[in-house]
DNA sequence: GCCTGTTATGTGATAATATAACAATTGACA
DNA sequence: TGTCAATTGTTATATTATCACATAACAGGC
């Protein structure tokens, strides 16, 4: 099941809400084998610090300070890593990435991007997912992946306006 | 209304294409006074050349050779006055853009992108925006604008695999 | 243990994409 | 025809992303 609400636009404790991602992919990394080594799991707890999405850039300034290397690759295997393995999101709209809230269910996200406060909410996308698939369909084509990803006004600063 | 089968996947009189979606373009400028100056309509007919996305700099190549400004701005600027008037598409996906096949109409699309042969093609995608705008509605979420892109196989590359 | 193939990381260089800033030109139209 | 706004041209630079190759860490068979 996926959440209803994504937590990104509410208050919510966010310590508790970083620690449950975390302990959902270490869950999951044993399960699958995959290897969350310092660099990759560093990166996914920069991503996760908030619900924003994060240039390469950015992520690999942090890794500089803390002593990873510094040149762009090593922001990017890991971010190419993480998606790979469904633990983050490329956002193509806002060239950045972010965390997958959901990392063992909703392989289907649609994105919510704020353009005024630039929180990213990754909201299930099952029934977007479905009508693609139908438009898909109807003209023979063979989906294997998507990206949806709509921009506007959150409950928060749509109010404010 | 839209063609309930885009043009791109399927065997078609290419110029016939080119030259309807010209001609809407033409009508639909002057409604609108909208400048369809020499580079402007010279990038529109280069995109619409084939049912690809095209680089910004592919573009600009294209315009250096035939005379025009041969620096980023004046390719990304036609682009984005194309964009602007929704007479083209970016495909965030593949940092391209493509032409807009219903100029008029239809301003919900979703694009499917073939992996193989890399068409695009432009499709109906107001039930994909319906189940979007439902989604966002469930978080609060105004919505703007939204792109919707597709990766995999068209129907002809899907058929030899 | 230790060799060995594989996977991951570090680094330098560079490619590809995109924008800023300002000057020169063109077009609209009073 | 003068004037303002919009468009184009050009230089420079910012931002995003990848290549290529060296080094290091790891996993499995022995």
């Amino acid at each position: 099941m996926t959440d209803a609400q994504p937590t990104a636009f509410h208050d919510h404790d966010h310590d508790d809400c970083t620690q449950d991602v975390l302990a959902k992919v270490d869950r999951l990394a044993s399960d699958r084998g995959l290897r969350m080594t310092p660099v990759r799991r560093r990166v996914l707890e920069i991503l996760l610090e908030g619900h924003r999405a994060m240039g390469a850039y950015e992520v690999l300034d942090r890794l500089a300070a803390e002593g990873f290397g510094a040149q762009p690759p090593v922001a990017y295997r890991a971010l190419e890593f993480l998606v790979e393995h469904g633990l983050a999101h490329r956002i193509r709209r806002l060239n950045a990435f972010a965390p997958c809230m959901h990392p063992e269910i909703d392989h289907a996200p649609a994105f919510f991007i704020c353009e005024v406060c630039n929180l990213v909410a990754e909201a299930p996308g099952e029934a977007v997912r479905g009508a693609l698939d139908a438009a898909g369909k109807a003209i023979g084509f063979r989906l294997k992946r998507a990206n949806v990803e709509a921009v506007g006004l959150c409950p928060n600063c749509a109010e404010a306006a």
